[in-house]
DNA sequence: AGTTTAATATTGCCGCTGTCAATATTGATT
DNA sequence: AATCAATATTGACAGCGGCAATATTAAACT
């Protein structure tokens, strides 16, 4: 039951870890429906209010489980930049494409943690999480703005928005698979891809660019 | 306090509107955490079981609200449809994904509940809920196919794979706003109009089509 | 009209939850 | 050995969703 060492005496050892391991663990296999406290308590072998040496309240809790999140998905999306170094702008695009939603889909207890409202709309707690996270898009900003200067990456693009309308595309769509929305899960592959095409479209320096607004509009309204 | 009629005598009246209103009054004013069923009948001036004769259960409640959210929804992007029609393709995509992230933000009581997973994976009280959404993304697509056959929209895109992204794109930068994700709502509309510029490119009959897969990867890896 | 019936609302109760306060136990520090 | 800080425990409380039994009422039927 316990994930690391056991309990035997008062003192658990190392019942911080423990609460996270337990509380992703029940996450997973039970449904965060199963999640509460005392029930985390229980397994563990450990009185209802123990954690609160740890966590201060429930929402702490989640919130460390949520930035260990982020730290397994950046260590994920690291490893596969660094296998797909060989491939080309499109095939590239499309295997970190498909590696986000993957993880998203193999790691929804984290996933939905990552990107709860409650994770990032709550007081102290937002802070170090949010922190986490935008470090991500900005790594991923820069790491653009590089491919930009090296001419990987269209010179037009306005890298930042297309970062957030990157990050948006591939959250919507891990949402909307996670949630129960997209049922067919046998065409994730090519949903994923069609996005990647269209996403890579966007960056390919062998495009003419179409700089966002510049004399395209209609005369009708506004 | 109550919504449509007050309650004078034993019977409401009209408790059933009357808790859909007070519901989605609650979730817009004080956000989800105040939202209890107790507290709600509380408001109504009716006992705590009272909504139970109207709706099975809280999910079922909250599922109702998500349902009047989708009607809503369907009914404001119509508008939109209708009086952008002198418009251009790029702007008037770029109208339309303004409309759907405005809806979003401006409706989010109703948002949250039309995506949120209960409302999708949850036994009898689903099937309504995703026919009528379904609904909604099959309409999209027979819109497309329609306008793919009078030429306005690319002859080589796979529509129902492009719906799909379209949703996903939209429903992500819209999440990644209510949840606090992204917090510069002073850029919103570019934001909106960078996604609807990508996504135009894809329907743009003028384009060159790049149908998903067609001879383009790398030779390294998978 | 009066009677029956179905719809609707009520009170009592249950187990569960998160969390606070006061208390107990322990390992580490002096 | 004494002290202290860290950690764990029990007791208590209010709030929650929901079930069962009961009461009230409007509508339907005769």
């Amino acid at each position: 039951m316990s994930s690391s060492i056991a309990k035997n005496s008062y003192h658990h050892g190392d019942l911080k870890q423990a609460l996270l391991d337990e509380t992703a663990r029940i996450l997973r296999e039970e449904g965060e429906d199963a999640l509460s406290l005392r029930r985390l308590a229980a397994n563990l072998g450990v009185s209802r209010t123990a954690p609160y040496n740890h966590f201060k309240n429930k929402e702490a809790l989640l919130a460390a489980v949520a930035e260990e999140g982020f730290a397994r998905f950046s260590a994920r999306m690291d490893a596969v930049r660094k296998h797909t170094r060989s491939l080309d702008g499109p095939g590239r695009t499309r295997a970190l494409v498909r590696a986000y939603v993957d993880f998203a889909r193999k790691n929804s207890e984290f996933y939905d943690l990552m990107y709860a409202r409650r994770s990032w709309r709550s007081g102290e707690t937002s802070k170090s999480l949010g922190a986490t996270a935008r470090r991500v898009l900005r790594l991923d900003v820069e790491r653009l703005r590089r491919a930009q200067k090296r001419g990987e990456v269209a010179a037009g693009l306005d890298v930042l928005r297309f970062a957030e309308v990157y990050w948006g595309t591939l959250h919507g769509i891990s949402r909307l698979l996670l949630d129960g929305v997209y049922t067919n899960t046998a065409s994730v592959r090519r949903l994923c891809d069609a996005a990647a095409d269209m996403l890579w479209r966007q960056m390919d320096p062998g495009q003419q660019s179409s700089p966002a607004g510049a004399g395209r509009r209609s005369g009708a309204l506004q």
